[in-house]
DNA sequence: ATAAATGCAAAAAATTTGCATGTGG
DNA sequence: CCACATGCAAATTTTTTGCATTTAT
């Protein structure tokens, strides 16, 4: 068998019941380097497997975003778009002509937001960073 | 006649043709202290005018955000919400709670933000900063 | 066994669009 | 005047749900 994706431990820590079709999506997830869409996970899952439909996709990243297992991103084009939560602290910088998403580290910015929101008198409980940019002439597109 | 909405002048210097209809989403843009939903523009501009169809509100907001004259945001809860984006530098907490959006400051942060997105191969266009936070026991909710 | 998860298709929400009509420049 | 904006309702798109059936524990 294969060995457990990293999400689906969560699950299984969250106390979630691991159905075939979670499993799937969990390990679509967990593989995935991008930030993809429902529909884009769907299509992912159902070439891991057939047995599964579009309202479970729509169920299990509910699901997952209510445990704080996945998040969900808005980068513009109207759908959004799904990262796992555990994927470490990081911003986005999302490239305005095409739209690609890059993630840099921001550690060292944490601590100051969580003094932020202190300041303001809440606890920190996630926080979000994105960056628009336009990539400067003569720079070759960071992989 | 009431006087020029700041996002009626922003509408005008893009060229755009001023209709009764965007002059009055405008002025509710304008107004707004919050970050209405396309629902809540409605209402509050057949408030003003009932001359106006949800249609026109979606059609303006679209337009406007394609300008760059307005922000969409996704606070969570499903729909998109909108602020003018010549609001000045800020950034948002929301109350994971109750969904209130306090909006603070950020000016020491952004060039921080943008020497990032330099470092990066970028020229920083916007950025968006969004804590998630639990409001503090003893705390007063913040005005 | 049994409470919960799934598929399917229908329903509900959210947003866009075609077209006849109205209107700003 | 006339290109473009609007209203309206229909069409799309996105997400949720009801219910009979299957499945994990």
């Amino acid at each position: 068998m294969e060995s457990q994706s990293q999400i689906e431990r969560l699950c299984v820590a969250k106390g979630l019941k691991m159905t075939g079709q979670r499993r799937v999506v969990a390990r679509v997830l967990a593989e995935a380097t991008d930030h993809p869409d429902v529909e884009e996970l769907y299509r992912r899952a159902v070439a891991r497997d057939p047995r599964i439909s579009i309202a479970t996709v729509y169920r299990t990243v509910r699901l997952l975003q209510e445990r704080g297992i996945l998040e969900r991103h808005d980068f513009g084009g109207g759908r959004a778009r799904f990262e796992p939560a555990e994927h470490g602290p990081h911003a986005h910088l999302i490239d305005v002509e095409s739209g690609a998403v890059l993630e840099f580290e921001d550690a060292e910015y944490e601590a100051a937001m969580r003094a932020i929101a202190e300041r303001l008198g809440f606890e920190l409980v996630s926080h979000r960073i994105e960056l628009f940019g336009r990539r400067k002439a003569g720079k070759v597109p960071p992989r």
